[in-house]
DNA sequence: TTGTTTGGTTTCGTTATGCAACCTTTTTCT
DNA sequence: AGAAAAAGGTTGCATAACGAAACCAAACAA
């Protein structure tokens, strides 16, 4: 292996964000997150992950922006690991994933967390719109290619 | 190792997904597959991927239900992967991924692709809202967790 | 101050991945 | 039809990523 390849210089949006956070870990990390967890306990205890992949995890995730480290309140002290403004930025792509798992993940009658409006307890809805608000689907979009010249 | 860990079991449908599709190679093989892609050579070819890895995802993804193999037309024939009405349904993955790259990795001047509207041609919007139409973010959120007994 | 938890690092063995060579079946060319 | 090329893999080997467990220093609690 030279490496796991790269995607940085994709001019494809989705390649580059998954060359963010398309390891395995790292979007259950985020999902954690999302959910309150702060602490290298709290997600090595939830995740069921290896310490020292946890360590690069959370070193990655700070070092490309989406978690800060940040000193915890008290005295010494040790360091909290909370979203970015960028990493809350991943919140559609959380309420995705778990609209896919939902549908077509689970058995009829099979139980599993749901997402609410916290205000009025009701599920959530995620759609894909148009700019004059008709929600489409894959069919009725096409993909604008930019071509880069050197 | 005693192999990578299974979330098959997790209630959180958003593990259950990543379990699926969480793989580095499975998303961007999918994406491939929604701009149209069916063959082995073009996957091979689009994404610089190892010829045998091909072969696992492409099988997985068969396996998981998220594309099918299809005889290619001809009379031979070889096959081609085409997504299934569950694969098709990761379309809102795709487009969330795709709006955080849009959001975040490009830097300002640098042009990329666009997801537009093929009728208008405007770029489409994901946006998450409570029953009642209102668009809402994390904050306003919570999960509702269903414990499990055996 | 002694013990315990937290937040890691190190070592080592296993698994996943990439590369290149090879192979068989289609398809294309003449 | 026959030859050549391309498609669609498979196999073997080298290396990188990963996981488990042991170890360790700084914080914190008693």
């Amino acid at each position: 292996m030279v490496g796991r390849k790269s995607l940085k210089g994709d001019y494809c949006p989705s390649a580059r964000s998954l060359d963010v956070i398309g390891d395995w870990w790292s979007l259950l990390i985020v999902r954690d997150a999302f959910e309150g967890l702060t602490r290298f306990s709290e997600f090595q205890k939830s995740l069921g992950i290896a310490k020292n992949i946890l360590t690069d995890r959370l070193r990655t995730l700070v070092s490309r922006g989406i978690l800060e480290a940040v000193p915890a309140g008290g005295s010494g002290s040790r360091t909290e690991y909370k979203l970015t403004a960028m990493g809350r930025d991943l919140f559609p792509v959380m309420v995705a994933l778990r609209q896919f798992g939902e549908r077509h993940l689970f058995g009829p009658g099979e139980e599993h967390s749901v997402l609410v409006d916290r205000e009025k307890g009701l599920p959530v809805a995620l759609d894909i719109r148009t700019q004059d608000g008709r929600t489409i689907g894959p069919d009725e979009t096409m993909l604008l290619k930019i071509l880069e010249e050197e």
